[in-house]
DNA sequence: CATTTGAGTGAACGCCGTTAACTATGGCAA
DNA sequence: TTGCCATAGTTAACGGCGTTCACTCAAATG
């Protein structure tokens, strides 16, 4: 595998230049308003072209959600590496970085964590391994909660309880992911992600505007009773 | 104001046989499906005519989406008085109803409350009373909760946390259109609002597939947790 | 009965995705 | 070096879209 050809890095030059014709698109118009014309028009191509590159608009749109993915996911370690080895620490630090690259993206983040459009990644490899850059992204999450639970066993609700709602293989597709966790790591990293993301869909939705006028505070206040909820069991361990 | 006249009828005839015909292309097809000239089409006519009773495409769509708002406003509060008095049974009741139907109608759940199109409703009455569907909403939601409140005081965060997070007029949208409202209710609401929000948005666009079998033993492990929150001080009263 | 209003049509403009047929060019083997 | 061929690009075209404009025609109105 030695120094790829020219032709080849001319190639990736080009996908990249219509990825981030794509991207512009995507963040002053929506992403309605990205066109495989448009793209090429700004390249000073013709959209034809394009299609050596990507099969159909759909495909590119497709290809350009999975690097938002995988840029977010990026990010996310990035700012946990950052934060120190302290679990509780990096969850906060994640989840800041979480939500402030979806409020400075919102383009972006309609595409990652919006409705899918009816075509969309659907079947990406036909049915198998459906949406495996969402699993990679949650990893990050769930390393350090299962961190924090290895130290201190945290609060969780019990476990007739979590048996109903996570038992008899109901966990199937994380545990093929991210091999065997406890029961109350999974619950702990569901319960929390879908905090954190109705949090942050809603405030970058606008679903907050009519209650609320900073998102912000109120997204610190919930980070607090989340993080609470992640402490050692308290002395009057009840549940 | 006496009974309108043949033109009137005709034309609201029309106007719903429209939406009709917009929200069926929305169900099959996604909404980038709803075109004036299918629309149109189905209904024996060109697409022009739609003209005289939409100002274009957009304003079409904004008023179904409108429409969709008061269909599930309207099923939760038909679900709220069938579920008796008690408070704790009513938004349990709603809060199924309103997964039930998300996920029965998950295209018209992406135009409620996902990714608004760069031009939708943003600026529905000149910035004044924005998302107004969105508050007459809320309120369903708000009222049993604060029954509860009346009745027996429920856990909350430590008031000098909801200070910081919910005080110094950042309620003032909220206190607009429900009056006054303590704060600790407030945020049982936002906080129970968003995780319901979260829980049925993961799992109608998908953003659970990678981790779980069954949304739905999630959904009602969720509200078992949720609702627990929402009893008197335990007797171990801490924060 | 004359007139005005409103609903609907047809043609056209400029977008769009996509396909097909074609051209030029750079890399590679004989 | 020469000849070939895969590759990247072109133009033209098809059908679909939102939207506008000029027009027709029936129905309500005075």
């Amino acid at each position: 595998m030695g120094a790829p050809s020219r032709r080849e890095r001319l190639r990736t030059a080009t996908v990249t230049e219509i990825k981030n014709g794509a991207r512009r698109l995507l963040v002053t118009g929506g992403v309605d308003a990205i066109s495989l014309r448009a793209i090429a028009r700004d390249m000073g191509m013709t959209a034809p072209a394009i299609y050596r590159y990507f099969p159909s608009l759909e495909a590119l749109v497709a290809e350009l959600t999975g690097d938002l993915y995988d840029e977010l996911r990026l990010r996310l370690e990035a700012t946990r590496d950052d934060a120190g080895a302290e679990p509780i620490a990096r969850l906060l630090a994640m989840s800041r970085a979480f939500r402030a690259w979806s409020v400075g993206h919102p383009a972006e983040f309609g595409l990652v964590f919006g409705a899918p459009v009816p075509g969309r990644t659907a079947f990406v490899d036909g049915c198998v391994t459906r949406d495996r850059p969402g699993a990679r992204f949650g990893a990050v999450f769930i390393e350090p909660i299962l961190d924090l639970w290895r130290r201190a066993p945290f609060r969780a609700p019990p476990a007739e309880l979590l048996r109903r709602g996570l038992g008899e293989g109901r966990l199937e597709p994380l545990r093929l992911s991210h091999g065997e966790i406890p029961v109350e790591v999974a619950y702990a990293f569901l319960a929390g992600w879908t905090r954190l993301y109705g949090l942050v869909a809603m405030e970058v939705f606008h679903q907050f505007d009519w209650a609320v006028t900073d998102a912000e505070a109120l997204f610190e206040l919930e980070l607090e009773t989340l993080t609470t909820q992640l402490l050692p069991e308290a002395p009057a361990a009840k549940g």
